[in-house]
DNA sequence: TTAGATGCAAATGGTTTGCATGCGT
DNA sequence: ACGCATGCAAACCATTTGCATCTAA
């Protein structure tokens, strides 16, 4: 897996902006993906529509996949795959490596962490400033921090 | 990835208990194997020196392999994924999930925190209590923290 | 002797790539 | 029309598994 994290977006405005949305969903992700240099194609449309639609979310290539499939949506996995990536890339969408074995892409792209679900496997954003990072550590010598991940890893209780 | 961290281990003797290490590398080793319940084998053996005879490391699977086979120590790659999932259940080992794509496994077993140099894949202990999880987040209902995960990517200052 | 350990090779699962075809602009 | 996007299948990489063979107790 590679992390993104450290690319330019491909426009100077930042993606996060979302100021122009209006709340017609169609005309939100044209707007959107104009807006961070993406040609609008169809699937780029559902896929962020998919994404953005409804909140917060965690999601994996395959569960994109399943529900564009299930939306009637004709996608590839490989687009699936290019499309999370680029969306990452223009600050869209944050990648996370809770677990290590597969990558999930957050829709929230603003500074938090995450509960980690072992054995579900599943992601929770933490809500606020739940964890503090008392004192940012000092980084070796000619290195910069691109970003501090904090994953609280949780099972049910006995 | 499977985290084994909530398995218990194997025995209830704290597997971190090292007192009976004299600094004889081949006798701690099988000592330390015994301890944990572990038949001293000839690789186990091997392998427990490359891992704990020099501080503290992160390695990779493939890392431990590499470095075996250039001890000349005849090892195949599963009995070195068998190894190094053992160790770790039995608390020898840590994993660590720093990037997504591979398994770290770290000798240092206390609770520290981790510097992930992106490009290099490298994995660095972060010094003494330098990252503070100020406030510990509350879990949902019904779930309990098995471990709080810290890792601090970094990128080489331009 | 015998349960557990090892080695090999094949299977897996997530992700990426190469290339011909399709579709925004 | 041009060039980026897409789909498909094959390639990849880290890891796991099945099974026959070995070996420590």
């Amino acid at each position: 897996m590679v992390f993104p994290s450290a690319k330019p977006a491909v426009t100077p405005s930042p993606a996060n902006d979302r100021s122009e949305l209006t709340g017609c969903p169609w005309h939100d992700v044209k707007a959107m993906l104009r807006q961070v240099g993406l040609r609008p194609t169809r699937q780029r449309m559902a896929l962020g529509w998919l994404l953005f639609g409804k909140g917060d979310r965690h999601l994996t290539a395959e569960m994109l996949y399943e529900e564009a499939t299930r939306a009637k949506v004709p996608v590839s996995l490989a687009t699936i795959y290019n499309t999370l990536h680029q969306f990452t890339e223009v600050g869209l969408l944050r990648q996370v490596a809770a677990d290590g074995s597969k990558a999930y892409f957050d829709t929230n792209t603003a500074t938090h962490h995450h509960f980690f679900i072992e054995g579900a496997d599943e992601l929770l954003d933490i809500p606020g400033a739940d964890v503090v990072v008392g004192r940012t550590p000092v980084p070796p010598e000619g290195f910069e921090i691109t970003r501090v991940d904090v994953v609280v890893r949780l099972r049910r209780k006995s």
